[in-house]
DNA sequence: ATGAAAGCGCTAACAT
DNA sequence: ATGTTAGCGCTTTCAT
């Protein structure tokens, strides 16, 4: 029955300064320097604050030029956990300074990214951490001419003063397309996502460099199937087909990813071939439980939570007065498992 | 050699306004209200807009009393495939709004949950989607009392004035107990996170009245032991000691969600024990691997993707003037697989 | 059709 | 130690 004892409107300073009998200025300084004001008066203010449960208005702060608490950053596809993860490093990171941040996904689409961007200039974000399809795009070229941190996400920095956190993709195509060929693979289904992302194309560009090394062609070694991007994985039938329905089938599919490699490995039990009797399958990422599906999958480790945790790091050093833009490089790790075995092993399939 | 094109500090209505030999109203109308200003002046302010590349200041917008187009989202557990999915269906559907959505996730952390709503009040969201740990909280009847609206995700309303969008939980755990205890468990280890999280606290119930019904008593059937937070989800060992280690064994795992259920599979592996031979898993939440695993896991199936964009629609609805508050129900499917086999079934491991 | 000016909530510089 | 005030960038009356 009595009146609400919280305003509905959030009560501003104005609002605290009368309820208190001080000026606003007092009010702000108790908010921001608290040992200048004496202690009976800020006693009475902090009452007030209380009482009215009294927010800080961002917007009105940030006009006045001071730093926002967002820091954007933009994943290319959150429905993959290992972006997931790096957002949650990324996260545990800011909120130690207490920052949020502003977590979009492009889902692959560079409209969709260049549209994420503009919003994020729009709040004035104190940075963005960014997993950018084009890093040489005009969003990203905009960022940095209006001097807004920017932490580049597993992409090449392309001369532009940004920092960046990368894993070493030339070593980890590398190093899976050496485990296949050396099982005597000379038939390999690249599996791409149908949109070029930059990180996956370093890896195909290593696995070529793997099967050059031994002197052997790439163009002839690898056959490019996609699956097209992560919202048809449900249908890998068309890469399937791609890679193995040709007089001169493959006999192993590298895929860009480990979520990719899984789909791929559920349509070949459809059609009724072994994994890795029939065909090998090799993934990227090492997932959480990919060592738990069935034939264990064999991938390339990559840093995923310590990876965003170092992409929130070099933002916050980006902020410093003159700072050195860095790369930070992490090295991938190749993981041999049970999805991949010389080919013709054959028929033995339960 | 030459300037800079653009100018390095965002550019101002002032600026434009300036640039193109107008006053700032019009340069405002230009932006807002294109159809009052004529067509010569449009063109010019239009282009100075484009020459300096100007971003509107959201903080100034907002100041003025617009709108924010940053909705808050916080959820439990990033790292949780589940949410990461719920997460992008929510996303989706606000892209489509021309919103942005800051996404939180507690890691189930009260304090935690509580700063986050603090700083979402801060930078006044247009609304937020909570994920919360405590449906009956001060962050969320602060919010509420500031007539911010609220979106409870997978959480009951607790008389609040807010829209929910939920799984039907109760039946949930009903339903994996049911299938339990029809294939002739009698001891079942319920397992669960630590953390009291409401929907699993209605799966518990769910589950316990399933005993009921069968004339059993929940007490001598169930068993609950803590995988500890997600963080600990690495180390099963305790709780499957917990569980096994006993003069009267379970015979069954009931897991609060798959994440959790993939880990005791692990864990008893690493011991092992056959699942189901020795003892069956059953998890929650039918995450998309969940299936390729080995056994494929039986487990509860849940909407992700239609959940987050059910949310989001939720919330932009109460924006409406007069709306009324509504609760939206998804029914949950139980999903079974191999991973459960009536007790007993032996020493047949491989 | 356009311009002038007030004011959103806050901080910081200055005055008392 | 506290009060006063200008101004951040924008939208929106109200004049012209």
């Amino acid at each position: 029955m009595e009146e609400q004892p919280r305003t509905r409107r959030p009560s501003s300073v104005q609002d605290i300064a009368r309820a208190a009998g001080v000026s606003v200025g007092t009010v702000s300084n108790v908010l921001n320097n608290p040992h200048l004001v004496a202690a009976g008066t800020r006693a009475r203010v902090e009452a007030a604050l209380r009482s009215t449960g009294f927010v800080r208005n961002a917007a009105a702060r940030q006009l006045k030029g001071l730093p926002s608490a967002i820091v954007g950053c933009l994943v290319l596809d959150l429905s993959n956990l290992f972006f997931a993860e790096i957002a949650r490093g990324i996260e545990d990171r800011l909120e130690e300074e207490g920052c949020i941040v502003n977590l979009c996904s492009s889902d692959l689409k560079r409209e969709r990214e260049e549209q994420y961007l503009r919003v994020l200039q729009e709040v004035r974000v104190r940075g963005v951490i960014l997993g950018t399809l084009d890093p040489a795009g005009s969003g990203l070229r905009d960022l940095v001419a209006r001097d807004i941190p920017v932490v580049l996400l597993d992409a090449p920095r392309s001369g532009l003063p940004v920092c960046a956190v990368t894993v070493d993709n030339l070593a980890g195509g590398r190093a899976v397309a050496e485990h296949l060929l050396a099982q005597g693979h000379r038939r390999i289904a690249l599996l791409d996502g149908g949109i070029l992302v930059p990180s996956v194309s370093d890896r195909i560009t290593g696995a070529r460099q793997a099967v050059l090394a031994r002197g052997l062609d790439p163009d002839q070694v690898f056959r490019k199937v996609s699956l097209g991007p992560p919202a048809h994985a449900g249908t890998p039938g068309p890469a399937i087909d791609a890679a193995l329905a040709h007089p001169d089938p493959c006999t192993a599919f590298l895929c860009y990813n480990d979520m990719a490699a899984l789909s791929i490995m559920l349509g070949l039990r459809e059609r009724g071939l072994a994994v890795p009797g029939d065909v090998s399958v090799a993934g990227y990422d090492d997932l959480r439980f990919t060592s738990m599906v069935t034939p264990a999958l064999t991938t390339v480790r990559q840093p995923t939570y310590e990876f965003g945790r170092a992409a929130a790091d070099l933002l916050f050093a980006e902020g410093e007065p003159d700072h050195e833009h860095r790369e930070v490089l992490f090295t991938p790790e190749l993981v041999v498992r049970e999805s991949t075995a010389p080919p013709g092993g054959g028929r033995r399939s339960r």
